[in-house]
DNA sequence: GCTTGATCTAAACCTCACTTGAGCTTTCAT
DNA sequence: ATGAAAGCTCAAGTGAGGTTTAGATCAAGC
């Protein structure tokens, strides 16, 4: 019925765009699993292309190595994860998606107002204030908006 | 009429929430600029304040600072920007966040038809396709999809 | 059996966006 | 005039997310 389910690194490469460098990566992480060849060579279950493949979209939601494992950590461990719990994992981040829509709108909005006024210094118009800092984080780059974020502006 | 149009770096610091440090890293970056008092501390004229501002917004957007750097080129050099001059390059930033929208919509969409059939194995369902890496660069942090997003799959 | 391409490990290196530290100077209020 | 607070420079460090390199080993087809 089935030759091989399993493939090797290079194939699961190939099958989702990410590269074996950062697959071995991913393995290191803990976000990928890899079986051995009598040779220690790595073979990967055909379902992990799915799990790479959900890697990426969240990534690009803007979550972390780090957040992605705990949402992966949630797939059942002891069997290969079936169309069900691929849908119910991925629902989370649907509601991600949402709240990344309404910040950008929110933003959008923010910046009309500012290009009305032109002032775009804060405060005044509310434009980057610490309230759309916190609804906003999870849209950029992490390190940027961590958590020290309500230290600096109050020391005066 | 004005006692100082002149702050010291501490107040833009102050004023932007954005670090000290932070802040004399853009400068080195060429992305503010400084006049300097007999003793070389650093002087900000009040406009730098939206100036910073500025960098902040665009950086949540995605942008990164060579090219935040590249917008606020645009705007006058031999003159203190004025309302028209900020709602001008602003409205760059609209442009980019009704991007970020609709790219963010269009993942909801499709991720939304991978729940229904529980697939999210590319190609299948047209989620992370290389064309909607192309559409969705500039929503995350910058250098996991950077240029060489087209070579490493084909090196097979 | 041999060759060729894929894979292995470990460690070093990379970019981005900053921060930290050391050691010294300037500014400002009293 | 002085002392604290703020500022200065330059070099090195940080953390995320990988890539690169080197040298050795494995798997597959002929």
């Amino acid at each position: 019925m089935h030759r091989t389910d399993l493939i090797a690194i290079g194939e699961l490469a190939a099958r989702t765009g990410v590269a074996v460098s950062a697959i071995r990566f991913y393995e290191a992480k803990g976000l990928v699993a890899a079986l051995r060849t009598g040779g220690r060579q790595r073979r990967f279950l055909r379902a992990d292309i799915r799990r790479v493949s959900f890697i990426l979209i969240a990534q690009q939601l803007g979550l972390s190595l780090e957040e992605i494992a705990g949402e992966l950590a949630r797939l059942p461990a002891e069997r290969t994860p079936n169309a069900a719990d691929w849908a119910r994992i991925s629902s989370g981040l649907q509601a991600r998606i949402a709240a990344q829509i309404a910040a950008l709108e929110r933003t959008q909005e923010l910046l009309g107002a500012c290009i009305g006024c032109g002032c775009l210094s804060l405060k005044k118009c509310g434009l980057y204030n610490r309230e759309d800092k916190a609804a906003q984080r999870g849209a950029g780059p992490r390190y940027l908006m961590g958590d020290r974020s309500g230290e600096i502006a109050e020391r005066r």
